[in-house]
DNA sequence: GTCTATATTGCGATAGAC
DNA sequence: GTCTATCGCAATATAGAC
């Protein structure tokens, strides 16, 4: 195999399989032989299980640093909350995997919670706490707004989403076609919400 | 030893261990050594490390048969939200361990997600999306709502504030003596949005 | 850089005593 | 009903050949 193909291989085949079942649901050994490799080579490159698993996480979370993008320069709030559902999704389209080293961080945290998982989704509340602000500052959003408690609602409206896919795909399509449409509606819920008239 | 005080003793830490790490991050020697039991117990009552975890997933699913609760007679729409969202807050706070099991199948399905952790989820968005459909027969909501994706939406919102808590507690108060004020404002920001005035 | 072979530890399950 | 002792296997890690 070509240096650093190996590497490759065992980053691509550790992402599905530590998704799917977790650090600890999965072996070195099925983990090499599906990757084609040797089994001392995950010891060679990534210094053991552990460390495929952390490399793994690194590479998973790194799409968080391009979030900013989201808030571009004078962006009216409505735009960056829209802009938010639409990055999200596109996210999870781009990469399944994410959601499960997300959740499964969130619940079974790992040693590498704290260096790379919290900060990635504390960044991005962060943001839209700030622009949840910037729109009471701005008298678009009720004064009353406890910023903190709606930024979670939204990004919980985005995230859960994707996550409940499994449980209610016989109920709700989940097909990307359908994308674009799903991003109106969520930023209309989350703006206006789903009443006929204003109480 | 009483008798099933074993059995007992085995599930309650079970819950816990399954719950901080899943069912290949435990093994049955740690589990029967906190529980004070020979680890040969664990397969005269549960037929093995499966079996316990599987009783263990049937007991914590236990409580989602209550549901219809939400649902009184004659109820309004509006209530049955409020309702909603109440329930699933104070069925976390009671069960810590719940949402981990939830999630956990929900991106790694173990063998019993189909028989145990899908019908209990279907059921509840089933309901959320009966009652939406009811709001807009009573033209209470929008009629070009689409229910499916707005049940999620709110299922999310209730679901995620627990979910994010280890991340997001430097930023957002998870207490639940902030429970009442937070189930107001989730149920505002569903039905009335976010907005300060109708657009 | 990649392999095979092996050392060592820990796993789940169960037989059999009490 | 509960225990101890043990079986057979799979786990991670690494030494050493190429």
């Amino acid at each position: 195999m070509a240096k650093n193909d190996c590497r490759t291989k065992l980053m691509e085949i550790g992402t599905r399989l530590f998704a799917e079942r977790g650090l600890h649901g999965v072996s070195i050994r099925e983990l090499s032989q599906e990757a084609g490799a040797s089994i001392s080579m995950i010891s060679y490159y990534f210094g053991g299980k552990e460390g495929l698993y952390s490399a793994v996480l690194q590479e998973q979370f790194a799409c968080f640093d391009q979030i900013e993008e989201i808030r571009k320069q004078g962006a009216e709030p409505l735009d960056v909350i829209e802009g938010y559902i639409r990055w999200t999704l596109q996210r999870h389209r781009n990469n399944p995997y994410l959601l499960r080293f997300y959740t499964s961080e969130l619940t079974n945290p790992t040693l590498w919670f704290h260096t790379i998982v919290q900060p990635a989704i504390e960044k991005i509340i962060r943001i839209l706490i700030d622009v949840l602000d910037d729109g009471i500052r701005r008298q678009q959003f009720r004064k009353e707004l406890h910023t903190g408690n709606a930024a979670l609602a939204l990004a919980g409206m985005a995230n859960y989403f994707f996550l409940s896919t499994l449980a209610t795909e016989n109920l709700v399509s989940h097909s990307a076609e359908n994308d674009e449409e799903l991003i109106r509606q969520y930023a209309a819920i989350f703006t206006q919400g789903i009443l006929a008239s204003p109480p």
